[in-house]
DNA sequence: ACAATTGGTAAGTCATGACTTACGGTAAGC
DNA sequence: GCTTACCGTAAGTCATGACTTACCAATTGT
């Protein structure tokens, strides 16, 4: 259980890439073509398919033949797993910052004991 | 208003690596050096001082000098940000998803009529 | 059957970035 | 002052991946 980073890995890799936020964006409004979203992208349509390959095996994105286009879509439990995991390191990290606060606020504390003393 | 994904590409670009993602990991905790992080890596420490200097351009640590030791900590607010890019996503794509499954509940419906009628 | 639309795949190029070793620079301890 | 610990930077290597053009497969309509 060091970390269960084997979905969460691939869906951050996905993410990292610009041209496919771009995509994800695009397809927050619903199901899209390749052609499509290819029209509103600054790369060629081979490249937009092999983007939406990777969305794909991360698990981000569904796709349904119809007739000779493919329509893509958001698959909004993936982006409920993303938020889950950046959900735990949120609270961690306020919870080592609150720990640090205090410890900082003791010394602090203990420091000016040291004064008034001396 | 195309895309506000000015910090947010940073961002995403940081956390894309897995050895950063180790290392923000390992400061959930808290505070940690450098040489103590990397102690916990598989890679050089000079290679964990470039991926710290990444992940701090991308706002997402800080750091605090501590004697001749660098104290690198997880900054709560940059976590709270990505979290709100994702909400933004996730109710979209949910919207969007709902209103997908009304469309075809709709369609089922009407080829169901013409089933019956035919 | 045939032409047209749509899109996935192959092969190859090129830039980016993750890693290494070597070095320099600063703060603590003797 | 000199050594030791800690860490950032420089330079160079090498793998990954984003993109292109060319090609092929499948479906639709005439």
């Amino acid at each position: 259980m060091t970390n269960g980073s084997s979905s969460i890995d691939l869906t951050f890799a996905a993410l990292a890439d610009p041209t496919r936020r771009a995509i994800v964006s695009g397809l927050r409004g619903g199901a899209r073509s390749v052609g499509d979203l290819a029209a509103g992208l600054p790369v060629s349509r081979p490249a937009v398919s092999q983007h939406l390959r990777v969305l794909t095996d991360a698990g981000l994105l569904s796709v349904e033949q119809q007739g000779t286009r493919r329509m893509y879509a958001l698959i909004p439990q993936s982006v409920a797993d993303l938020r889950r995991y950046l959900d735990n390191l949120w609270d961690d990290a306020l919870a080592a910052y609150a720990a640090e606060a205090r410890r900082q606020a003791r010394a602090k504390t203990r420091s000016q004991k040291k004064e008034t003393k001396s």
